[in-house]
Parts: structure tokens; C-alpha cells; sequence
DNA sequence: ACTCTGAGTATAGGAAAGTAAACTCAGATG
DNA sequence: CATCTGAGTTTACTTTCCTATACTCAGAGT
């Protein structure tokens, strides 16, 4: 055990209990990522969707609501806006996935894939995932800096330098 | 490219745009812990709690609300209710993780280092993870069959065994 | 018997999110 | 200059979620 998590016991300090849950990284993805199409958004524009009118026929999301996510993403840097030019038509806007956006790529995997082990449809997954270097299946999983692969089971989560109490009551 | 890919390309079929996008194993898996208080409840137990009233007093979260979210995770088989007993006192339900749902602490974790990453307050992250064995940080990262460390840009999606075609309109 | 506690259930009002369909807007084409 | 198209906006309606409070229920202790 760490010994700021040693002095807060001492302290009489429960850290599963008094710590200020609200102070969280996944709350706060969850803030960007959890409503209901971002996700899926983000799954299309991997796939390689780029264009309004293509997120809303494959997703079938009520055009407000795309519209509304997309400039939010936007506006959070996970998708950029770049124009397109169909010869014969004007320009307008698509939506490619930046760096930070590539960031959230682990996340996903680790919902497809959880899907694709406890979820898929008798004959197997609906679409799967390889190394292009390879070819061999990829999947999201834990690792140690060390390079060990890590069981959920094998992870230790210890107060970090933003750990803070739950505010009074 | 796969020679089923290959096969509906030449049949006029754009793979992204005429895929049956509902048949997916991240809608499937958002469809079960897609919801509000879902992965906090998941993270909360995660980090050791595990009952009714550590969950609702750490997460701030109404008592419906956690008591239908608790009802569905046990059913989907995520969490499992055992009892617990304090002396004095008699037996209550507790709620501990599964093996099924250990399988969700990936794409949690995922979401958790792009929060770290992006979303953290300027001290740094409130919690850290480590590996129990080694001691050294943790991560989800995305690998291949083969070992090799995969970056996101080089994953290549291609139609697997349960590929199907959007229903006509 | 009465009380205390943890784990819920029940209910009601307001806010937010989702859905559906009609409408606007900017340019390229006929 | 009327029409077509993709990319949105607007509006009206429905569903879900949040907040808050009150209530129930099963034992253990007094």
C-alpha cells in the first residue's frame, strides 16, 4: 500500500468510501463519450464514414442529434472538420478523427470485443479486426509498463496526486 | 483485402454505407452498460465497494436508479449477489464482479487513460492504477495475435462471418 | 412489543434526451 | 432563374432521467 493511502487510513479514512468520486477520469470521459450515438459516431467515422448524410443512413440517428454530436466532438478535438468536393457540386464539410480521437480507438475495442465474446450472434462477429502489418486478429488488453500483460484481477488502483475527499456533507 | 470484401465490392456494395450497422458488437455492449450510472457502478465496484449503501453514497446516484442498474447487471450476469453479515446484524446482499464482468474493465480502463490524459486536473489523475506483481503502471493498449504493440491507424476492419446487409428501405 | 438499520420500493414533478418530420440554405446545373 | 442536393435547423411530441421524499420490510437488540 502507498503511503499517502497509509496516511489517510490513519487518519481513519475510508478510500473506497470518502474519496470525491466526482474527481474521476472516467466520469469525465464519460461526459464527452457517454450520451447516447457519440460512440457509435466515433465507431463510423473509424470505419471510415466521414460525411453527414453517410453517419445518418448507416446509424439511422434523428439528424438534430447527429448534428448536435458532431459539433461537439468537434468542439472537444475529437473529430476535425475538412471539406470534400463531389466534380459538379459545391463543397462541403466531413469529419475525420484526429489524434485525441484516435486515443479513444482502446476504449472501443474493448466494448467490441466484449460484445464480440458475450454478445455476437451465433455465427461470430459482424465485422473483425486485424493488424495490417500482419494480419493477425488485434484485441485491447492490459499492460505494464514493464511489458507484462496484466489480469483485471492484477490491478492495484492507489490515491494518485488529484486524490481528494468527498466534500462535507 | 478479404476476399468476401472483395466479393461484395465487385456486386456494387459499399461496405461501409450498406452494412447492417445495427448488427455491431459495440451497440450490443452500450445497450447493456450504456447507460447513465452503469460503468461508474461498475468502476465503484471495481475499486472495492459493494454494497447498496457505499454505492449510493459514493456515487451520489438516486436509489431507483441504482437499484434498477444493480437488478440488470446481476440478470445480465456482470454482477453476482452474495451476502455479507456484520456482527449483530443479518445477512445483506453484496455485489461482486464476475468473470464476465472483469471482461468490461479493458474497455474501462480505456476510457479512464483517455480521461487521464485529456480530462485530468492540472495535479494529475485522482487515481492510479498498478501492476499488483511488478508495481508499475498499467494501461489498455491494443495488441495483436502475434504480440506485436498495434497502433490504432494500422487496425484494418474488415467484414468477419456474420457480416450482413442493411434491410432494404 | 418497540426500535433501529440497511436495503430497497413507490410516487410525483421537472429537466433533459430522443424521435420524427417539415423547413432552410448555399451553390451547381439546366 | 427554377431546380436539385447535401447539410443542416426548427418544432412538436414522447420517453427517459433526475431529484426528493415517503414508505416498506426483515431481522437483531432492548
Amino acid at each position: 500500500m502507498d503511503a499517502t493511502a497509509e496516511a489517510l487510513q490513519d487518519a481513519g479514512v475510508d478510500l473506497r468510501l470518502d474519496r470525491d468520486a466526482s474527481n474521476c477520469s472516467i466520469a469525465r470521459t464519460l461526459e464527452v463519450v457517454g450520451e447516447k450515438w457519440t460512440i457509435l459516431i466515433l465507431r463510423e467515422v473509424y470505419y471510415g464514414s466521414s460525411r453527414f448524410g453517410e453517419f445518418e443512413r448507416v446509424l439511422g440517428c434523428p439528424r438534430n442529434l447527429l448534428a448536435a454530436r458532431l459539433r461537439m466532438l468537434v468542439e472537444e478535438g475529437i473529430l476535425a472538420v475538412e471539406t470534400y468536393k463531389e466534380p459538379g457540386a459545391r463543397s462541403r464539410p466531413k469529419y475525420v478523427i484526429t489524434p485525441k480521437g484516435m486515443d479513444l480507438i482502446p476504449a472501443v475495442m474493448g466494448l467490441l470485443q466484449w460484445g464480440d465474446r458475450y454478445r455476437a450472434d451465433p455465427e461470430g462477429p459482424a465485422m473483425v479486426s486485424r493488424h495490417r502489418g500482419c494480419g493477425a486478429h488485434v484485441d485491447a488488453r492490459i499492460r505494464c509498463d514493464r511489458g507484462h500483460a496484466v489480469e483485471p484481477v492484477d490491478i492495484e488502483s492507489i490515491p494518485g496526486p488529484a486524490f481528494r475527499l468527498r466534500p462535507a456533507e
